[in-house]
DNA sequence: TTTTTTTTTTAT
């Protein structure tokens, strides 16, 4: 399968500070609050004399009070988001929030939980075919490269039986969503199944509220790949949401892995037109059912198998309630009280709005405070 | 914007 190669990546970062756009810069604010937040929570001091209150212009103050009516969507600079973006939302919509305005930061034993996590999922995949890295340079390339794995895997998965890493994307809620499957295949009864891995650095299984995450992003991939093999995922809504060029011409790799793969195309226009095709005219049947496997990272034991129950009405709801987040019609929520156990593996728990606005900051979390009192 | 990779710290 190809994986599309970061070349050009580079000079797309390096632009420039003029290029700034005025929400970014709102980004930087916000986060200099976060700051001011985290200290005044660790020792606070007389209310009266916090700085820089009265410091900035008025017409700054406004100017970003303006902003405010901006969408998340757009303070993010977000045309789409990520299956995976939904799944972290329902653990926790904040620790989303956060993760988005300061990326990057992983504590390094998190980080190697995800990097074995990824290393067995890519070796799963080798196991299957081989990967072909295809250099790309813009993102009309990267969606070629997509595309070109859809159009071999459709054949792949009705001739083998199994394919894995399938590329998925369509409106959903009226908001657009990207992700990746980990594997499909036919089982012995010839129905179409979903299986995700998810590995484990301890040998048991998740906690209830961690399976429910789980059992919400297969049914986001059921839901969004039907959708796809029923035709109901356009070219038109792709390119509305994705805002790709049709005439922007494909890279000279791109073009070279099409024609090493049998497909003859001239532009993204004819690979869109030749996916929604292939997709809706292969006899691909909707998904039937999905299963979730848990294996322990060191040993790969199998720790549990399940199968879950798509629920149409309660993904739409739920998907629902968290589309109006993204389209500023409420503010982000933290969790339940009977859930603020998640914030100990929060990395944000220090500057988190939530935790001091719901009273979860009272005795019980912070024995401390009745000590001082 | 190339999606996803996985959750701790015990002892009661």
């Amino acid at each position: 399968m190809a994986e599309a190669g970061d070349e050009g990546t580079a000079s797309v970062e390096a632009s420039g500070f003029s290029d700034l756009s005025d929400s970014e810069l709102v980004e930087f604010l916000d986060l200099e609050e976060a700051k001011e937040s985290a200290v005044s929570l660790s020792k606070p001091g007389p209310s009266s004399e916090l700085p820089g209150k009265d410091d900035k212009p008025v017409s700054l103050q406004n100017w970003k009070r303006g902003l405010d009516v901006l969408s998340p969507m757009e303070r993010f600079h977000l045309k789409y988001l990520y299956v995976t973006d939904l799944c972290t939302q329902n653990w926790c919509e904040l620790q989303m929030v956060y993760g988005k305005e300061l990326p990057g930061s992983l504590t390094p034993e998190k980080a190697a939980v995800l990097d074995t996590g990824a290393s067995i999922h890519l070796a799963k995949e080798l196991e299957l075919h081989d990967l072909v890295t295809v250099p790309i340079a813009t993102k009309e390339d990267a969606w070629a490269v997509k595309f070109l794995n859809i159009l071999s895997m459709i054949p792949a998965l009705q001739s083998e039986g199994r394919v894995r890493e399938f590329p998925v994307f369509g409106e959903v809620e009226g908001i657009f969503l990207v992700g990746v499957i980990d594997e499909l295949h036919y089982t012995s009864k010839g129905e179409l199944e979903l299986a995700e891995l998810k590995t484990r650095r301890r040998p048991v299984l998740p906690l209830p509220a961690q399976k429910k995450k789980d059992y919400f992003q297969v049914s986001l991939y059921k839901y969004i790949f039907d959708a796809m093999v029923q035709g109901k995922v356009t070219p038109a809504s792709l390119i509305h949401h994705t805002k790709l060029c049709l005439d922007k011409p494909l890279g000279p790799s791109v073009l070279r892995h099409a024609r090493q793969g049998g497909v003859s195309v001239k532009s993204l226009g004819d690979l869109m037109e030749l996916v929604f095709l292939s997709l809706t005219l292969s006899d691909l049947p909707a998904i039937d059912t999905l299963k979730l496997e848990y294996i322990h990272q060191e040993t790969a034991t199998i720790l549990g198998t399940e199968t879950v129950a798509f629920e149409e009405k309660e993904v739409k709801s739920k998907v629902q309630h968290y589309v109006a987040y993204w389209m500023g019609h409420r503010d982000p929520q933290g969790v339940d009280v009977e859930e603020a156990w998640k914030c100990r593996t929060c990395d944000y728990v220090d500057i988190c709005e939530w935790r001091r606005g719901s009273g979860v900051l009272s005795s019980s979390w912070e024995p401390k405070a009745k000590k001082v009192k």
